[in-house]
DNA sequence: CTGAAAGCGCTTACAG
DNA sequence: CTGAAAGCGCTTACAG
């Protein structure tokens, strides 16, 4: 059976449509006896109305789209967690879309919310700029990044601090007494992994502490990548006590590494993430590493956006500080350099 | 700058805008060069049809709505993963939204679906039925659930086969010799906790072992409730060599219950999870567990929508096999009982 | 306080 | 092959 309409209200209130929009809006113009029959009426009849048709003459959809690379990530799980909680507290809905990381899927979701005529965009942790920049450029809503990889013209992104963070991941090791600190950075260069290693290298600097070029390796932000570049981190002569990983994946794979060595995390080598997944409670020890928090970066982002649509001016680049949570994968080194 | 409408194009191509819609629609009415220069002038002024002002007149969406409990719950986010993947290939988009188990937000999703007129709603491992079985039932379009908790009176599910999962995880460890098998439930009772039960029981019938009641306890579906279900477990004057878990979170705190003890996992006693969630292969010892294909799952959910609005009848419930996934959690008993 | 009218951007019989 | 007209379900000036 079809949805009641306006109309179908109208005739049983005996009254024009346009009384029935507006006491349903709850304009005042209605008498209060009208606007409660009407509601009545449009209550028992199981009325709702249709923002298709509404959005028609507002303009306005209600509606924000989200593009995240795959929703199965966990961080991106949490962030979208974030926003749509907080487009819950607004009355928007959020439609979802994955990337995939492959640009012709990219184009078919930006159109694809172009046609739905949603009132905004948020794109997680995408390589924007370098995929479909110019896609995005030529939207006519206002979009908020999150955690971008590339540097780009948006106005407006919401980061979280990726160079205190690695300050503070870097120091935690030095403050331990490590002096021999390596990173296992991500290999493709994003802007993050390029901030990370610059808290890193200040927190050395800070402890005067040497920089040395061989103690940094390139990992692919996966547990696969990270095993790999731990090894090769493994076999110098002179292997490093501690290292700041790129990510919690990154340091999964690293500590699975080393313990197929025949080594101890933390005893033998500390081991630091960036992220604080929810898995970096349960590996094997529990992961120090620095948090992100995701859902507050969400609501955040969305709460931006909402802004943007308000027509109110908003901080451009919003940047979020991490937390070092220090568990059971780091300690002292055993022989102090 | 607003979006170019049908008629912008019209006027600019001296046609009615009648022509554009066709045109753009690929009618076979229009003739080519009319489409080709129809269309030249669509891309170059960027424009995107209006869903909305379509989905007035066709009364279709292409939107399906979306519903889990948390989208940062690992299995809820592999499900959607699937479905949005789905749904893209039949160009569809997905409204999601999270009810966080609260009755008054799932209220508020189930109305903003329906103002937003989605074609189809998908629910994910709910407990509908005893909170707002109510609702979705006067929805008006529809529904397929995955993984429901609660025997209902919908038409179309996608369930995991939960009995014959738990009598391949209770198998596995009787097949290992271990004759002291306990189960960790979850104590709100739902029917996948008691599919997985019988499947326990099963196996320990075909084996002909007996059922002991004092070897069955309960958690709640996470680390937290899984740890003191396992330590009531280790207290008993004759302890049980092996435990199959209602699911990976469980088996994670029972695991964390058994460490703290000084006992190993498996040389003290073994561990069986279900769902093979992403930190399942990282724990400490990667799990075993009965994997649920969430992605594959989340995707017929879809597939089984699409049939259902194409007006074909459909297979009322799907049942998807799990399958074991044997890791480093489980082995033979040290002391065969 | 209420109604008639116009219009949002489309699709689709109906005519030609 | 193309156009004029009606209509999808709303909102909102304009009149009264």
């Amino acid at each position: 059976m079809k949805r009641a309409s306006i109309k179908d209200i109208a005739r049983i209130a005996r009254v024009s449509h346009s009384t029935v929009s507006r006491a349903l809006r709850g304009s005042p113009l209605i008498s209060e006896e009208t606007t409660a029959r009407i509601r009545k009426i449009a209550e028992e009849t199981g009325y709702r109305p249709s923002f298709a048709a509404r959005s028609l003459v507002t303009s306005r959809t209600a509606t924000i789209g989200v593009v995240v690379t795959s929703i199965a990530d966990p961080f991106a799980a949490e962030v979208v967690l974030g926003i749509e909680d907080a487009a819950n507290d607004h009355d928007y809905s959020v439609l979802l879309a994955n990337s995939n990381a492959q640009p012709e899927r990219e184009m078919r979701v930006v159109r694809a919310f172009e046609e739905r005529r949603v009132d905004g965009i948020i794109v997680t942790s995408s390589r924007v700029g370098a995929i479909y920049g110019d896609m995005l450029s030529q939207a006519r809503v206002p979009i908020v990044l999150l955690n971008n990889q590339h540097p780009s013209e948006f106005m407006h992104s919401v980061m979280i601090d990726n160079v205190t963070g690695g300050l503070d991941a870097t120091r935690h090791l030095v403050g331990l007494g490590h002096r021999r600190v390596a990173y296992i950075g991500d290999r493709f260069g994003c802007q993050s992994d390029t901030e990370r290693f610059g808290g890193y290298r200040s927190a050395l600097d800070l402890a005067y502490l040497p920089f040395l070029p061989e103690y940094v390796t390139h990992g692919d932000g996966k547990p696969d990548g990270g095993a790999p570049a731990m090894e090769s981190l493994l076999s110098l002569p002179v292997p490093p006590t501690a290292v700041f990983c790129y990510n919690d994946m990154t340091a999964l794979g690293a500590m699975s590494a080393i313990s197929s060595r025949g080594l101890r995390v933390p005893d033998d080598i500390s081991v630091v993430g960036f992220d604080d997944l929810f898995v970096a409670q349960y590996s094997s020890p529990p992961l120090t590493t620095v948090r992100q928090p995701m859902r507050d970066m969400g609501r955040i982002a969305l709460e931006t956006l909402i802004h943007l649509l308000g027509g109110a001016a908003s901080e451009p680049n919003v940047k979020i500080p991490g937390q070092l949570i220090v568990r059971q994968s780091t300690c002292a080194p055993k022989e102090p350099a």
